[in-house]
DNA sequence: TTGATCGTACGAAAATACTCGTACATTACG
DNA sequence: CGTAATGTACGAGTATTTTCGTACGATCAA
């Protein structure tokens, strides 16, 4: 488990950020992401096989969404808030806004 | 040439406008459509053929966020501003400010 | 050290998306 | 009517994404 790459935040593109929220379960992991920071990743999306939620790990860390630290035999992740406020002002918030509207939009 | 389909903006998911909004020539066509109304076809992507840009058309009406309507010849589009305003709070205008904050980084 | 846990790496198959040539439909204008 | 203008429909080729089984690496605990 070697150590994984973040892109710079300055490097990341706006059409990459989209991409990664365009599928149903990494918006999943970024909404339970934003409710608190610092969590393993097995706390999301766990009926996604291993490999599969890897993958949709690595989409999110590439477009600069989220962070992951090793700690012992876990990863902890974490939104990269401040960050992608300097390069996208209130997208992360807008985004995180309509997650919950269209949530409850469906709890109907 | 028929009525196209827009759907309800109810219909819509927050999936599709992400990744409606993934691609460089789509983000140019929302950027372009927000400062003026009514805009025809062939004011976007002037450099992308006809049939690829009509692909692009598609994936913005199907994800709810342009309308076109026909007049003449033409079809005149708008951003659905209003609709997505209720359907997404916010996200469309963090969209737009963060595509001219994309774009001013890249002037540098 | 042995086993369990957590997550990544790799690779292959299937599904999706993008590009664009060609043909066509609609409307406008002489 | 004939022709030009605008944009869609279709289909094929290419590229990208998604899914997930298997194998592996790192860490912890007994």
């Amino acid at each position: 488990m070697s150590d994984l790459r973040h892109p710079r935040i300055e490097d990341v593109r706006l059409t990459d950020v989209f991409k990664a929220l365009s599928d149903p379960i990494r918006l999943e992991i970024v909404r339970v992401a934003a409710q608190r920071d610092q969590q393993p990743c097995n706390v999301f999306a766990t009926w996604v096989p291993k490999s599969s939620a890897t993958h949709h790990w690595r989409v999110l860390r590439d477009a600069g969404i989220i962070r992951s630290t090793k700690v012992g035999t876990q990863r902890l992740n974490s939104l990269r808030r401040q960050e992608l406020e300097t390069a996208f002002p209130g997208l992360l918030d807008a985004v995180l806004t309509s997650i919950d509207t269209e949530r409850s939009r469906g709890d109907d």
